[in-house]
DNA sequence: TCCCCAAAACTAATACCATTAGTTTTAATA
DNA sequence: TATTAAAACTAATGGTATTAGTTTTGGGGA
């Protein structure tokens, strides 16, 4: 049933991954990866579905890690300590991978069922952290979809060089997230208030 | 001193943008670019400095565009109405020019000189806005980028279909603007009961 | 009015790239 | 040890950017 062995799909992600944070996600070509795997392109199509077939597993490959460091970071943890350490853990992420971290954005057709399960898993978790926050049905996804975007924004400005100015980058992230978790709370607060 | 007249540069740019927004920035290549201009590549450089020189022009005009529709949006407003207001045409320019928005975040080298200025520009107006909330210099700089990741991340994931559950993204806007805004507010009370 | 010339567009050629088709190699299994 | 299917290969095609060198052209100076 395994008459050869050869590449396998893991060490050509890993391959991929490195050059993708070495030199960007553009850099990864199946050329590029196939002259630091010693093999010619064409081989690469036994185990991919070309270059977009590539780019969507590295993007469920990326999701898949960033997922585990976030699980990491959140274990044991709640409410504002449990949503800082997942901030951290996702800028971090972005830092360590850049290019894998431009990877997970960059679905060729986001709405690859791999994809989006990958990245329900996600939204699950934030989901499971903002409870503390008696967050939960329709405002807890708003609040989701807030925390994604100040994270993926700043990872992303971050990365492409878009904050200029020679300021704390980890000390915006915590005032960042202090604001949005103030701002939780003295919306909650202001909810309880009208329902007096 | 003008002995020939042909493409001029805006045409240029106009027809990379259409093909930007209606395909991806990923498919304005200087062939596509040539064949919707009825010209042939090679003619581009006169104007442009190859691919890699047009993108960095095709950055530089959506930031202007960018920041023109950003004006007009804050124009007569302050406070808590003005952040509505230039989050929603930050939101909605990135969604009438998909292809253009992309293109403005992936400046080649972002430390290029009219990016950094462009992209200046709107940092300025941010600021400006911001001092309405009393915020000024280095808290006001925090304050700037948590803004920028909200807007760049919402813009962002909501064009790579990020946001996958059925629930309405202008209500996701509102509601996380105003989750900021409390977030100022509060942290500024803080800030003023311990000054006591 | 006509000529000039520089800018702009062109053709031709090169070097990448992804991809497909078809062939050869190879190693686990039977 | 022979089989065989997977994996690697070579060859070929068509797309891309880019450079070099040539031709076209139209406004300004004679």
């Amino acid at each position: 049933m395994s008459p050869r062995i050869g590449l396998d799909l893991n060490t050509i992600l890993k391959a991929a991954t490195e050059i993708a944070d070495a030199h960007g996600i553009e850099e990864v070509t199946l050329a590029s990866l196939a002259k630091k795997l010693n093999v010619r392109s064409p081989s690469l199509y036994n185990h991919i579905d070309g270059l977009p077939g590539l780019r969507k597993k590295l993007a469920v490959y990326g999701l898949e890690l960033l997922y585990s460091q976030w699980k990491r970071a959140a274990a044991g943890r709640s409410g504002e300590d449990a949503v800082h350490e997942i901030a951290k853990a996702y800028i971090a992420f972005a830092r360590t991978h850049p290019g894998l971290y431009e990877a997970t954005l960059l679905a060729p057709d986001s709405w690859d069922h791999d994809v989006q399960r990958a990245g329900g898993k996600m939204v699950d978790l934030a989901l499971g952290v903002l409870k503390d926050f008696e967050l939960e049905g329709e405002p807890a996804i708003h609040a989701v979809r807030g925390l994604r975007s100040i994270l993926h924004g700043f990872a992303s400005l971050e990365q492409k060089g878009g904050f200029g100015l020679p300021l704390d980058l980890d000390v915006s992230v915590r005032l960042i997230i202090d604001t949005f978790l103030a701002g939780i709370h003295a919306i909650k607060q202001n909810e309880k208030k009208y329902a007096k």
